[in-house]
DNA sequence: AGCTCTTCCTGAAAGC
DNA sequence: TGCTTTCAGGAAGAGC
């Protein structure tokens, strides 16, 4: 699924391809995924991109308008989130393409930028310039920008799981169910414990492993679960360097004790038992701890 | 505030 | 072998 590494793989392909070129016609297949497939297909058509960056695991396409004139609007954005099974590519108009390719942005040099999503968990948004502000400010920090201070305050005090706060995009925007079980792994920290609950020193050790993880995962273009593939169709390479995310049963590449898998915040999770300790009091946690002390 | 459950959707994997 | 069932999972919304 992608997350913050391979959204930027994406973004960083597309970067090459994009800016520059003009789009000069928009084809959709299925649209319960996208806000306002009318909007596409009208409005698109003449627009020039002028850039494409990465906001969290959101992918933002700034358009100039049209040239001529008809219409008087500001620059928008085309904002992609891949879901889960999401891809885009650039490929020549004519070439064949895969199942379930529902959105086609036909280019003004033969080619076309194609969207994929067998799940269609993603979703295609058209906002405005101004309106770009706003939608950024739902989002929380980025993951490798966060100053330590920071990330200190946004995530120490917090009563909730650490695992359940890594996943809120609203804290930090792009990390997702791999990256957040691979940071925990590297800081040795288990999934289930509070923040609240976690010291300044494993707040710090995690905000690096969060920072080492994806930087690492960033350079070899991300992870290829779910076949994920760059705008060019190249797989990632970072799955063969996970540590903690779907190795349940096998042995901890830093103890050797088995890995085990549980739900945290209603998302499986993945962890050494004995480098990332569970919070207080083996299985039940800090909820079976407080339960036992009322009971007696 | 934060947890759990549900919904969306399909293909892969497990079950029989 | 082949059909049926289950499940995963990002995000949002409901209900507790």
């Amino acid at each position: 699924m992608p997350e913050l590494p391979e959204v930027e793989t994406v973004v960083r392909g597309l970067r090459m391809l994009l800016p520059g070129r003009s789009i000069v016609g928009v084809r959709l297949g299925k649209t319960d995924f996208i806000d306002d497939p009318a909007s596409l297909e009208e409005g698109l058509p003449g627009s020039r991109i002028a850039s494409v960056e990465r906001l969290g695991k959101f992918i933002r396409i700034l358009l100039d308008p049209q040239q001529s004139a008809a219409q008087k609007e500001g620059r928008r954005n085309l904002i992609v989130h891949l879901g889960m099974t999401g891809r885009l590519a650039v490929r020549p108009a004519g070439e064949p393409f895969p199942p379930h390719t529902h959105g086609f942005f036909e280019l003004d040099d033969g080619r076309e930028l194609r969207y994929t999503d067998p799940r269609r968990f993603g979703r295609i948004v058209l906002v405005p310039e101004s309106g770009i502000a706003a939608f950024g400010g739902r989002l929380g920090d980025e993951p490798l920008e966060i100053s330590a201070r920071e990330f200190q305050r946004r995530l120490g005090g917090r009563r909730a799981r650490i695992k359940a706060l890594l996943l809120d995009q609203s804290v930090l925007r792009g990390v997702g169910n791999i990256y957040a079980d691979e940071s925990l792994w590297r800081a040795g920290i288990h999934p289930a414990r509070l923040a609240a609950q976690l010291s300044r020193t494993d707040l710090a050790r995690l905000r690096q492993a969060i920072r080492y993880v994806l930087r690492w995962a960033i350079r070899l273009g991300g992870s290829s679960i779910s076949d994920f593939v760059d705008a060019e169709g190249n797989p990632g390479e970072f799955q063969i360097r996970h540590r903690a995310y779907h190795r349940h049963g096998k042995p901890c590449f830093r103890c050797g004790t088995t890995i085990r898998q549980m739900i945290v915040a209603g998302r499986s999770s993945h962890f050494c038992p004995k480098c990332q300790p569970p919070p207080r009091g083996k299985r039940g946690g800090a909820r079976a701890a407080a339960h036992a002390k009322r009971a007696a």
